[in-house]
DNA sequence: TTTCACTATGCAAGCGCTTACATTCATCAA
DNA sequence: TTGATGAATGTAAGCGCTTGCATAGTGAAA
């Protein structure tokens, strides 16, 4: 009847003397069956190895028990730790967690959450706010429950757990520019599509545009590699006009261009200050460590898998928005002027 | 019939005028659907918003077209980078990613292998050749397709894509007595359940043994953090005779000393050598930088993403054992003496 | 024209599980 | 004793999809 060695509900129910039915009972509400009889159904389980056909029960049940998350990649420290956190926290509620990833392309984003969703993902946990049109469609006219994290945007619909990445650029600069720092450059991430990267540097540049005497003199877009950082930061350091500070949109950059730095024979700090974001644990490791922000990765990711639980299990009074803190760490690749 | 917004095979045929048989072919062998009638289907699929229901097609086909990982943790950039190589890699052919977590744990590993299988992953990759019997037994008992990544063991016949973890600790000794170093002390991880971290010690007690001058002054294990290996630096060094090199299984506990070393006033390599082992991004971004063992932990994800495609394709002429080279990336933590 | 071979499609039987409803049986109040 | 009650268990109808087999339709060979 069913291939050679996968014991089927039947089979169970056959050895233990009593009906299908019972054993599942069993398993998904075991008050409801009387105590001899789950001894049985129990004995008949373990001698049989006997484990529930998935596709049997997500068919019957319409649910998979199952979250899928799409982070740009994995490569990148910052949210592998999130994710583990994750997924730690789904696989204590008896959660799987589905894997995919965008490489910062919405295209490829938009592919991963079709695929995750035909692997029956029950619910979503996506990085940032900003997302095509056609995405967002789809989000909605499918009915999917999800979170954003990273991101915790004021518009929108959609529960989010994050902090503010417009605010904690503005804080990071602010906390420069209190330093005494007046000649500003920035490195960030590429920003079209990205929104987190993009509302750092609209912070950045707000807390600039406050301080009447400073300015802002260069802008460098690129890749989260020290390659590119690097060859960011020589850029900036090439035009006539330096900066006495460089802030960058992630650690990643930062210690790129702390790498750079040290190459061009530029000293950390004494000769330029170099500020990171997103504490992850590079930023612990450079000489000088480096300054930056720290982002709650770990609570961060807790919290979204709990919140997206409590989706799931429609759990009422929900909160939509979780905003998370930041808070700028020392260390020291920021020199006071 | 079926929920309210979630169209079924039914819903397409209605609308497209065939029957659910020729759907289901569209979709899975479009070759067998005659070109107008594939057209005719596109369309109803396509105004429908029909995604296949996983269930379903799972308990059909008996397959889920997901793969399980389980990875000691993600916090650790070495597993993170193979994972993401390898779900890339699942990724192109249309297979998903399932991840666990055993927190070095066999426990763990066992409850997240049983997690994930009922899931219903068709397959699994796990790391390392090491665990209980009661987790060997399951896996044969329920012939389950899996590869064991990060390491190469010469017995035991499930398949693996790795490298030798002992050969390549005994290499970088080597290396470091090649650069004249006789008093030598290692900082390893927890041993036990970990196969990686024994083989490499036992590589590194070889090489040692090998040169009948030189001395294992001390060994200390410890968890894959900063701060316990900087204490176990400490330790090495707060004995009467010091080591001239520290040997460290990892980059992670490489860089933990090299910290610590740093607060101790030590100069690296001048006062001390270290190194590291994996070669992540960490190493790459101290001052100086580690001299460590480059693990190929890219194509090390990709190629076992791609044998066990081929295990579940029950592809033939299967290669078994995949043996991967290491090599040793000279930075600057190591002097010649 | 008839026959054959082949393609395109439909029919319907599962796949393994859950669950509403039906049945049985013991218990207890009247 | 009887009937009502409720707990324990069984019966069977799906859940949405795939696929072996049957059928219809087409063109070419005889």
């Amino acid at each position: 009847m069913h291939d050679s060695n996968r014991p089927s509900l039947e089979d169970v129910a056959a050895l233990a003397g009593v009906s299908t039915a019972s054993i599942s009972r069993c398993i998904n509400s075991p008050h409801k069956v009387a105590e001899p009889t789950r001894q049985r159904i129990q004995n008949a389980i373990e001698t049989l190895g006997y484990v529930p056909h998935f596709g049997g029960r997500a068919l019957a049940r319409n649910r998979t028990n199952t979250i899928g998350a799409i982070i740009p990649t994995m490569d990148n420290a910052m949210f592998a730790s999130g994710l583990q956190a994750f997924q730690e926290t789904l696989s204590a509620a008896g959660v799987t967690l589905l894997v995919g990833s965008s490489n910062y392309d919405p295209d490829q984003e938009f592919k991963s959450i079709r695929s995750l969703l035909s692997q029956g993902a029950d619910g979503l946990l996506l990085i940032g706010a900003a997302r095509p049109e056609k995405t967002q469609a789809f989000l909605t006219q499918h009915a999917i429950p999800h979170v954003l994290a990273w991101c915790c945007p004021k518009t929108g619909q959609s529960p989010s757990v994050g902090f503010d990445n417009q605010k904690s650029g503005h804080d990071i600069t602010a906390h420069v520019l209190a330093h005494g720092h007046r000649k500003l450059a920035v490195i960030c991430g590429l920003r079209e599509g990205n929104d987190r990267a993009t509302a750092r540097v609209i912070g950045i540049k707000q807390a600039i545009a406050a301080q009447s005497d400073a300015q802002l003199l260069g802008l460098e877009e690129c890749k989260y590699s020290f390659e590119e950082a690097g060859a960011a930061f020589a850029q900036l350091l090439s035009s006539s006009e330096k900066p006495s500070a460089v802030i960058c949109g992630s650690d990643v950059l930062a210690v790129g261009a702390m790498l750079q730095a040290h190459k061009l024979g530029l000293r950390v700090p004494d000769d330029i200050s170099i500020t990171g974001f997103d504490d992850i644990s590079l930023a612990r490791v450079t000489t000088p460590s480096l300054t930056t922000v720290r982002v709650p990765q770990h609570s961060m990711g807790r919290k979204a898998a709990e919140v997206l639980l409590a989706l799931l299990n429609q759990e009422p009074g929900e909160i939509l928005r979780h905003e998370l803190v930041t808070s700028i760490i020392d260390r020291g690749t920021l020199a006071r002027i």
